[in-house]
Order: structure tokens, then C-alpha cells, then sequence
RNA sequence: GCUGGAGUAGCUCAGCGGUAGAGCACCUCCUUGGUAAGGAGGAGGUCGCGGGUUCAAUCCCCGCCUCCAGCUCCA
């Protein structure tokens, strides 16, 4: 292939750091079969990174294994962010190591050692193997599926890996080591215990630099350091995992809320509340205890035991059965913003992002097959028109299609598949959604929707998923045109997903600078002198009157002073009020930003901020 | 749940076998200053919890709890 390239023009050949044959990656010195599609790769390809960070994985090996003789190695792959490899050290690798693991790459990256592919059959790849004393890796060679194994050769190093690789170190210039961290051989928790070396490798030095300052950036939006700094909310030993809400964070909550509801009536639906502790027997017939029971918090009360609700649905479907339902109510639309309790594992809990106690923007709607289709429409479209309320343009979505262990008519899970693929397909979605095959639950086929931040990370918030199963176990029905009873099929569907996490998101998206709508303290009203303490207080309390979240600094302390606490605190409106100002019953407009709007009268301010708030700019 | 690390004032952190410190925040007083830090004083701590070692433990040891970084998991 790399005369292919030559022959296309010596700059390409420079520049080819892979090829792709036949849709296969691999590297430029492979040659190319009679009659093979090919394309080659330069560091402008999307899939280049992940040849490129794959690589730096086995640079980093070449220095450990230098730094530390005797290792042992796991597996080194390219992940989304960058790369790792699991090793096995004669003594522990400390962050302190990190620096000299960095600089003995950068030194290997110098020497641009090739990357040389070695071909070798079973038994020849366990001697190998064993002869370089990489023991974990020689019972996987048994799980090799092809007949041919490969290594790859760098100076001293080998290492047997199915590739691709760039053609040499040299390429692999911008490379950074983040972190070391506990890991097992394969993942497996009884396993042998390994060390993970993270790392992140770029083309250039400019993204390696705006990726690593994307982290540090991050770091200060942590939404549990905000949280604590605008008080939003807080977590206690007393209930880990159980979020408590300030005044200032149910601001945040109502507005979403408020939000949502706007969207729920506008479409039909109805909004319901059910409890939060039922009885097993309804865990045992939705399914829940059999597959969650671990999970799920038990109580015993008067000999009967009872379950904290881990999902909404259950107790929805009661609600659906409480009398008879017509195919001309049908679709039934219920909301639920509903709380509940899940007891996930201790190490996953992570401030607002990662909970025991959350709140789903619950829903279930009950339809016929026919209105699959039209139905998960509307709720792509609701997905679509409440994200970009709340500033979120970038929407991926996913549809995850049937598993193994699929219940209920594999023709009804191609119909529903298919019908879920067209409401993506006409809801704006078309050519912007990837097939997860395999990936559905096993009652029904789902679309999971992703929205991407201000850093470019992406989260995983909205969910539409078909229901074959409940509606039969609670022994749903209606009563079709025909005179005949029928089971409905059952949508659960959820917009932003968790509103604790939702909020977490968007805490660090905004870096807590929250648009008006959201803002927890939309103005403060700051006095110059004491002599405007009473006026300041006045206007806050008009503000207040007027429908906007608004305080009064009165402090004794310089204006500066106050407009620096307010900047700090993240208030949008910063309104001054010196003798100027109180002589004429005005307002100094100062925002967030530091931009000064003149000054006005608190009507006008008023007007000016409610427009802002209605339009949710 | 597993591996590793951490827990000292509201926050960020220093200290370290002889019962505790700074900055910011808070309170009081002085200052009344026009758009990102005026000054002085004061208050605030069972050094995460429980055991042990010691004449003496915030400090050393053991157990637990919580948090952090990963792993794993996420209906």
C-alpha cells in the first residue's frame, strides 16, 4: 500500500499513516490483494486517532517494560479520550513514576522505531509469548478466532496485538500520561489484580494542549464544587447517594419542571403520582423482583413486605387498570414526575451524576401497535424541543435493537424496530442515529438519546423504550373496535432522564452561570452608601413583587466589593444604586459579564427581565 | 462491591506523640467609598466514628463510616 500511496503522490505517502482494506484497517506496509477496495488514512480520518492512541498504548509498554523489567502485560487498547494499558509490575507503579514513563517514551518516540508485523501460528505465539514472559496473555491465545496471530515488533519490544499501528514512534509525538489506577486482568473483579496507566495521545500539539486544558476546564465546573458554592444542594454520610435540595437548587428543579409541564399539556398528557412503597407482590408481577431485588430496598410492615419503588411503571400500569379503557382513549398518555430509590453500588455514587434517590420526568403511554410509530415521533420531538430550552442543540441518538434473551415475537420486535427507526428517521433525526444491535432490554427495543455539552462530552439522558412485556403481566387491556379485548402496548419514555443528574449536567455545562429562566438569584441590588440601604431594599422588593429572584447587598462594604461577591455568586443582574440612582428612582444595569446597560427604572428593568425569562434566553 | 488514596474551622489547606494554625467566608466596630477584594478586632474545632498501644494520640495500630480516583455495574 505505501507504494500505492507513492504513486499517488510523494506528500500522501508522507502523510499515510494507515490504510483501510476492504473496510479493514491496517498499516501501510500491508500489501494489497488483487481486485481490494482501499483507502488510505492520513491524521485528517476519524479512525486515525484510535490507530494513533493504540500505538502510544504500546509505546507506553516499551517504557515500562524498560523502567520496570520483569512486567507483565494486560491489554493496552485506544479509548474514546485516549488510551491504557494494564500491567503487572515487580513493584507498584506511583503517579510519582509517571514523569519518567513520559520521558523514556518521549525518548523511544525519537528513536521512531518501526511498528513490524510478525506472523505466527498458534504454538509459535505461546513460545513467544512464554519466552518474553508475558504469561497473562498465553491462555487468550487460545480465544484468537483467526488461525493467523500477529505480533508487532518495536526495537526490543513485541507484543501480540491484531493492530493496526502507525509506521513508526516518531509519530506519536504528543502524548500525555494522566493517571494510574487499579484494574484487573480482563476486568474481572476476582482476576488478577493489574495497574492501569491512562494516558491521551493527539496529532498535534494544539489539541493535545486544548484537550488537556478541556480537563482543567472540567475540574472547575465539577458540579458538586458549584453546588457547594451557589448552594444548590448537598449530600450526607447520613444518606449517601441521597441528594438534599437548598432553596436555590428546587430553583433550578421547579424550572425545569415548569418547563416540562408546558410540554406535557401542550401533547396530551395526563399527570399522575403513585407511592413510593408497594407491596412485593407487584415487584413479583412486573418482573422487578426477579431481576432487580438486589438493587431494590426492602421494608417489612405489619408482616407484609413492601419494596421502595425502583421504577415508575408498576404503579402507572395500576393506575391503567383501575376500569376499563376503549381503543378510542387510546393513545393514553400518563407523566409521572416520580421518585425512586435504587440501591446501586457504593463506589459508582458520584455527587448529582451518579445517585441512590432520583426523580424520572416520568412516562407511560399505553397505544396500539399502529400508533408506535406516530407516538415515539411526538415524543422525539418533545425530546428535541425541551433540550433546546435548555441549551442543548447537539442531540445523538441510538437505536438499540433486540438481545439474546429477547421475550415475546421476534415479527413484533421488527415491526417495532422498524417502527422507531421511521420516527427517527421523520423527526430530524435521519442519517444522525446509530443501530446498537443486541443492545435493547429484553421486554422491548429502545432509543436512547445522548446530548453533547459546552466541553464536547456527551451524556446519556433521554430514553424511549417499546414495552411487549408489562402490559400482558398486569393483565392490561382494551376494548378494540372489533368488541374484542386487547393488550395495549406500553411506551416508557423519559426526557431528561434523571431530574438529579439533568441538573448535574447542566451545572457543568453552564459552569453555573445559568441562563435568567434558571438563575436561583436572577438580580441583586447593590447600595453604593448606607444612605441607599433603604432604597435597595425597596427595589428588591419590587423585583420580587414583579416575579424575579432578586436580593439586596446593604452591607457596609465598597461597591466593588459587593459587585466582585455577585459576580463570584454568579448573579445575572448586578442593579447599583447610589445617590444618583435613589435621588431619581433608578437603576444602574450592570451584567454577569461585566457589560453595563445604563440605568433605568425598575419597571423597564422588570420588562426588560421578563422577556428575557419567557423567551428562556 | 473491589483496588488505591483521603477525612483537621463553613470553604481551601498547613501541622504532627506533649489536648491546634493560616487565608477566605462569618460577626462587631471604624470607614460612606461609583462597578471584581478598605481597615481593625472577634467568634468559630470531641482534628470522621469506635477500639487499642502509650505517662500522654489529631498524629502510631485495628475495625467501621463517608468522600475521591479507577475497576465493575447502570432495569
Amino acid at each position: 500500500m505505501r507504494q500505492v500511496a507513492e504513486s499517488i503522490g510523494a506528500g500522501l505517502a508522507k502523510a499515510a499513516l494507515a490504510g483501510a482494506i476492504d473496510g479493514e484497517i491496517v498499516e501501510v506496509s500491508r500489501p494489497i490483494h488483487a481486485d481490494a477496495a482501499f483507502r488510505i488514512l492520513t491524521a485528517r480520518d476519524e479512525d486515525a486517532l484510535g490507530v494513533l492512541r493504540h500505538s502510544a498504548a504500546h509505546l507506553l509498554a516499551m517504557a515500562v517494560l524498560e523502567l520496570f523489567p520483569g512486567t507483565d502485560l494486560g491489554f493496552g487498547p485506544a479509548t474514546e479520550d485516549g488510551f491504557y494499558y494494564d500491567f503487572k509490575t515487580p513493584r507498584p507503579i506511583t503517579e510519582e513514576d509517571l514523569p519518567a514513563i513520559e520521558a523514556r517514551m518521549k525518548a523511544i518516540v525519537k528513536e521512531g522505531r518501526a511498528f513490524a508485523r510478525v506472523e505466527l501460528d498458534r504454538a509459535q505465539a505461546k513460545a513467544r509469548l512464554a519466552d518474553v514472559g508475558y504469561d497473562l496473555k498465553v491462555p487468550h491465545v487460545d480465544e484468537i478466532p483467526e488461525d493467523v496471530i500477529s505480533f508487532y515488533d518495536s526495537g526490543p519490544f513485541t507484543d501480540m496485538c491484531e493492530g493496526p499501528h502507525v509506521p513508526d514512534t516518531s509519530w506519536i509525538a504528543h502524548i500525555k500520561l494522566l493517571a494510574v489506577s487499579g484494574a484487573y486482568w480482563r476486568g474481572d473483579a476476582e482476576g488478577e489484580p493489574m495497574q492501569r496507566v491512562r494516558g491521551t495521545a493527539f496529532f498535534d500539539k494544539k489539541s493535545l494542549k486544548a484537550y488537556l486544558a478541556r480537563i482543567e476546564e472540567a475540574k472547575l465546573r465539577d458540579h458538586r464544587k458549584i453546588g457547594r458554592e451557589m448552594d444548590l444542594f448537598s449530600l450526607h454520610p447520613e444518606g449517601p447517594g441521597f441528594p438534599f435540595w437548598h432553596p436555590n437548587g428546587t430553583v433550578l428543579w421547579n424550572a425545569l419542571e415548569g418547563l416540562l409541564r408546558e410540554e406535557l399539556l401542550a401533547r396530551g398528557y395526563g399527570e399522575v403520582r403513585t407511592p413510593s412503597v408497594l407491596s412485593d407482590e407487584l415487584w413479583r408481577t412486573s418482573g422487578h423482583y426477579e431481576h432487580f431485588r438486589d438493587d431494590m430496598y426492602f421494608l417489612d410492615i405489619d408482616e407484609r413486605s413492601f419494596a421502595v419503588k425502583p421504577m415508575n411503571c408498576p404503579g402507572c400500569c395500576l393506575i391503567y387498570g383501575s376500569k376499563p379503557h376503549s381503543y378510542r382513549e387510546l393513545p393514553l398518555r400518563l407523566a409521572e414526575f416520580g421518585s425512586v430509590h435504587r440501591n446501586e453500588m457504593s463506589g459508582v455514587l458520584h455527587g448529582l451524576l451518579r445517585v441512590r434517590s432520583f426523580t424520572q420526568d416520568d412516562a407511560h403511554v399505553y397505544c396500539t401497535e399502529d400508533q408506535l410509530e406516530s407516538e415515539i415521533g411526538d415524543m422525539l420531538d418533545m425530546t428535541r424541543s425541551v433540550y433546546s430550552a435548555v441549551g442543548f442543540d447537539d442531540i445523538k441518538t441510538r437505536l438499540a435493537t433486540r438481545p439474546e434473551n429477547a421475550m415475546g415475537d421476534p415479527d413484533v420486535w421488527a415491526r417495532a424496530e422498524q417502527a422507531l427507526g421511521a420516527a427517527l428517521d421523520k423527526n430530524g433525526f435521519e442519517g444522525a442515529w446509530v443501530e446498537a444491535p443486541g443492545e435493547g432490554a429484553f421486554y422491548g427495543p429502545k432509543i436512547e438519546v445522548h446530548v453533547t455539552d459546552a466541553l464536547g462530552r456527551s451524556w446519556q439522558c433521554g430514553t424511549v423504550q417499546v414495552d411487549f412485556s408489562m402490559p400482558a403481566r398486569f393483565g392490561l387491556e382494551y376494548t378494540g373496535s372489533d368488541g374484542q379485548k386487547h393488550t395495549p402496548v406500553m411506551i416508557h419514555r423519559a426526557i431528561l432522564g434523571s431530574m438529579e443528574r439533568f441538573v448535574g449536567i447542566l451545572i457543568e455545562n453552564y459552569a453555573g452561570k445559568f441562563p435568567l429562566w434558571l438563575a436561583p438569584v436572577q438580580a441583586k441590588v447593590l447600595s453604593i452608601t448606607d444612605k441607599q440601604g433603604a432604597f435597595a431594599e425597596d427595589v428588591a422588593r419590587q423585583l420580587v413583587a414583579g416575579g424575579i429572584r432578586a436580593e439586596a447587598d446593604v452591607r457596609g462594604d465598597k461597591i466593588g466589593s459587593k459587585v466582585r461577591d455577585a459576580t463570584l455568586g454568579r448573579v445575572n443582574y448586578m442593579l447599583v444604586v447610589g445617590g444618583r440612582e435613589a435621588e431619581a428612582g433608578l437603576v444602574d444595569v450592570r451584567s454577569r459579564a461585566g457589560d453595563r446597560l445604563g440605568t433605568m427604572d425598575v419597571e423597564a428593568f422588570l420588562s426588560l427581565a421578563r422577556a428575557e425569562v419567557s423567551e428562556r434566553r
